[in-house]
DNA sequence: CAGTGTTCATGAACGATGTTCATAATCTAA
DNA sequence: TTAGATTATGAACATCGTTCATGAACACTG
């Protein structure tokens, strides 16, 4: 019993380690790079061990997926925001979801290039997305108290869908219909207007003009 | 000479057929689906003839996309709109981009999933890019005219980003953080707000309130 | 018509891919 | 130690995109 615990903690650190060698190569030549004999050859294993800790390829990079969604969820949500005002919030939130996207361009891809089985590992996900939203609700709230709940999410999700479409039009070297200089001032023109439109028809807010 | 003219019409016919070939298969099976066997077989023809008439399979791809970037032009900015009020004209751009992605989804995804060699054809699709473009930035100048022609291209480039975002994150079965029929009611609680918002900003219009 | 040169379809072949599976090595438990 | 369970191994399979020597079909010349 004792045995099988060190055993299966062994096992799971040998998934840790090609999660981790996965990690690396998507960062490096992009999820076309990732090959179920190279993420072995990185680990010192043969090819057939990949399927041994894994389902399929797929599997692997949903692992590697769902640690990029982690790290994203705390590099966007991180540090307290709550001195800012609402706008700055959103606009910050925006700056880091932009930075950490230029930053690690290649595994932020790949959450989108994979078609993920409808399988069991979804509900972390989304709970780490609904989060995202969550942080995103929250500044909107403020700024506009008497927003109702449903236009509430449909500022949070449009807002967010704004910016992550900017993002992936910009991105990779695929059909770019957005310059990627022009991502930022976009995004803090369209949270400005967005948030004016709010107030201007959900009213009720202390801070129309400062 | 005469004969050369009439074979490289043939030529050109040759590879119309396989455009369709693989525009069907991407269409019916996605871009998963297209294989070079696949595609010669249904046009009747051996492997290699797949790239005597094209450089790559790539490139066949391009073609399609090419295509689909023009239907997907005269869907939205087809019949006139003149008579609708701005904010309507905006509102029917992107229920006829909603109505074409649901219509066309295993087409328009292969818009964004194939990377484009940075040779000769993107200029004609930037050409159909930016009068897609011109044709969201009309409404939107009409609504505000006092708004700067910075402002306006942000405009147009943020809110199709949103459109697009929104539609990208509900569609294939990949991570999916939208629900699909979410899709058109934030879409018109974005536009509308956003027009709001310029109005409050750059002021200037006739109709603030009906 | 015979000959000549050009063009172009052909499909076997190559390297690389994801995935499987019989085999062998290793480890566990008594 | 030894029998039994577990797990790594890498050859093998089907399929992929792509190449290229081969030969057939064709246009033009004498």
């Amino acid at each position: 019993m004792e045995k099988q615990k060190r055993k299966r903690l062994s096992a799971e650190e040998a998934r840790r380690k090609m999660i981790d060698a996965a990690e690396k190569i998507i960062a490096r030549d992009g999820l076309q790079g990732l090959t179920a004999r190279r993420v072995a050859a990185d680990c010192g294993v043969a090819v057939g061990t990949t399927y041994n800790l894994f389902e399929s390829l797929d599997a692997l990079v949903g692992e590697v997926n769902a640690r990029t969604l982690g790290v994203l969820l705390s590099a966007v949500t991180g540090q307290e925001l709550a001195t800012l005002k609402p706008e700055e919030r959103l606009n910050a939130f925006a700056e880091r979801y932009i930075d950490f996207v230029q930053q690690n361009e290649a595994r932020w891809l790949a959450l989108f290039e994979v078609e993920l089985t409808p399988q069991e590992e979804t509900p972390q996900n989304q709970a780490l997305v609904d989060r995202l939203f969550e942080a995103l609700e929250a500044p909107i709230r403020d700024a506009v108290p008497a927003l109702p709940e449903e236009a509430l999410r449909r500022s949070a999700r449009g807002l967010w869908a704004a910016v992550h479409g900017l993002l992936i039009l910009s991105a990779g070297r695929r059909l770019s219909v957005i310059r990627l200089a022009s991502v930022r001032p976009t995004v803090t023109h369209m949270i400005a207007c967005h948030l004016r439109g709010l107030e201007s028809l959900y009213g009720g807010s202390s801070q129309t003009v400062s």
